[in-house]
RNA sequence: AGAGAGGUGUCCGAGUGGUUGAAGGAGCACGCCUGGAAAGUGUGUAUACUCCAAAAGGGUAUCGAGGGUUCGAAUCCCUUCCUCUCUGCCA
């Protein structure tokens, strides 16, 4: 959630910046912000003046009943029940203003670091670099949701059967790989200093509406209305709230967590002939790298966190583009993003199998996630993520960029982790 | 799921309607004492919003959360969340 502080100071810049994401009413509803900002603060005064008064009348009451002046006590009292009266409407009005000003800014997306490119689509966003040779296949090459059928490694149908479509049941040497590349990617992470935690993978409504997947994207989550509680969509729902109301000291910055688990997503309205075999499913596990970084430290670490994603796809010896998104393909909550693509050689398409952004003091408005500075003030600290990576489209692409007439190759540091080469 | 107990500041813990943002203790910070340390001793030790150009200094709110009673609530009432104990159930 943007400061209100900072659009009154920034006004102009976040106007550019809103608009940069195609908010075309921007004007209007920075407009409206402010006004009810001011709206919030004049009821405030008014109302904290009457209760002071209020207060101190209490408290001469309580004086003379003491003394047994209870005529005089008598007395004060109507003024009192006066303001009290005048209180309440302030009140009303003061709440009213906070809440109207909440639900606006709820609907404000951030405002994208300057270096985003301006754009509607996808076709807009900037190519950072390319890396790694594409693989030339030959005649007879399969795409990997016929490689899955021929090796019986993952089965579609029998999903179906358990759950439904899009919860696929890999099998065999299929089940290993992923558990490989699992405990491959934690390794990773945990040689890169990052902390490993397994965070629930069901959470409240408070933890969507702090990292922004409410209100937005509820019509995208699985809910067990029972109990209230979402199944997660990624692991950034439930580790970044392991630091909402959180007040951490400076020293501690930057805290860097990793987390295994699956994510639930309902793609509601998402599918299509582009998104078949595990190119999109409704269940798929991923594993998360989550910072909190001091504010002038967090686009070092953003960048840290792109050459650590880039650094696992190289190992997995996966041809790869990185992406800088354009202001119209960004998440509603990030100020940059970086997406890695892998080439998915069969497929012939590049596949996004990371996103790393910095959401700077977005979420950690929401979250209320401070450190206490060198001069004692506490400030919003800023939160990043980033897939560190989403399993199936990587394994799509090893299975596809690396098919041959005698099976499929492992690439070579998975074998430790796989206990074979080939498939 | 049923019965009971409870949720107070960084922590422990007192507090059943009146000048309580909250006794006391621990911890922490700074000072005194000391050759140095311990002990002792003194002072300080929350957060958010807000007023003020700013600082200084005010105001308001916060004793799990929300609402109510009252001139006045940590204290009384209601709702709700959470924790613990026992019983039940269960991987």
């Amino acid at each position: 959630m943007l400061l209100v502080q900072h659009i009154r100071d920034h006004y102009d810049q976040v106007l550019l910046g809103l608009k940069k994401r195609n908010q075309v009413h921007a004007d209007t509803t920075l407009q409206q912000v402010l006004a009810l900002d001011e709206l919030r603060k004049s009821s405030q005064t008014q109302r904290d003046q009457l209760q002071a008064e209020a207060n101190t009348i209490s408290k001469e009451i309580g004086i003379l009943m003491k003394e047994g002046k209870t005529a005089e006590a008598t007395a004060v009292r109507d003024r009192s029940a006066e303001l009290k009266t005048q209180i309440k409407e302030l009140e009303e009005q003061h709440v009213q203003a906070e809440e109207e000003l909440k639900a606006l800014l709820y609907t404000l997306p951030n405002v994208p670091h300057a270096a985003v490119p301006a754009g509607k689509s996808a076709e807009d966003n900037e190519i950072v670099l390319s890396h790694g040779e594409i693989p030339s296949l030959p005649e007879g090459k399969l795409p990997h949701w016929d490689l899955i059928k021929k090796y019986d490694i993952i089965d579609f149908d029998l999903g179906v059967k358990i759950a439904g479509a899009g919860f696929p049941v890999y099998k065999g040497k299929g089940a290993r790989l992923q558990r490989g590349l699992i405990n491959f990617f934690l390794d990773q992470a945990l040689a890169s200093g990052y902390m490993e935690v397994q965070p629930p993978i069901l959470v409240n409504e408070d933890s969507c509406y702090s990292t922004g997947q409410l209100p937005d994207k509820e019509g995208q989550m699985y809910y067990a209305s029972e109990d209230k509680l979402y199944l997660i969509p990624t692991a950034e729902v439930p580790i970044t709230n392991l630091y909402r109301d959180v007040l951490v000291n400076v020293s501690d910055l930057p805290i860097k967590n990793v987390g295994y688990t699956p994510c639930f997503r309902r793609e509601a309205g998402s599918w299509g002939a582009h998104v078949r075999g595990l190119n999109r499913l409704h269940q798929f596990d991923k594993v998360e790298i989550v910072q909190i970084t001091h504010p002038d430290h967090s686009y070092e670490a953003l960048e840290q966190m792109s050459s650590y994603v880039q650094g696992l796809l190289q190992q997995l010896e996966l041809p790869y583009r990185v992406l800088r998104l354009c202001g119209g393909d960004m998440g509603f909550t990030s100020a940059m993003t970086y997406d890695m693509e892998v080439y998915s050689a069969a497929q012939e398409r590049w596949l996004e199998v990371s996103s790393v952004s910095n959401f700077e003091t977005y979420q950690a408005n929401r979250l209320k996630l401070r450190f206490k500075g060198e001069d004692k003030k506490s400030l919003l600290a800023h939160t990043l993520n980033g897939s560190a990576l989403a399993l199936p489209r990587i394994v799509a692409s090893i299975l596809e960029n690396n098919q041959g007439p005698d099976g499929i190759r492992m690439p070579k540091v998975l074998h430790p982790y796989l206990g074979f080469d080939h498939i």
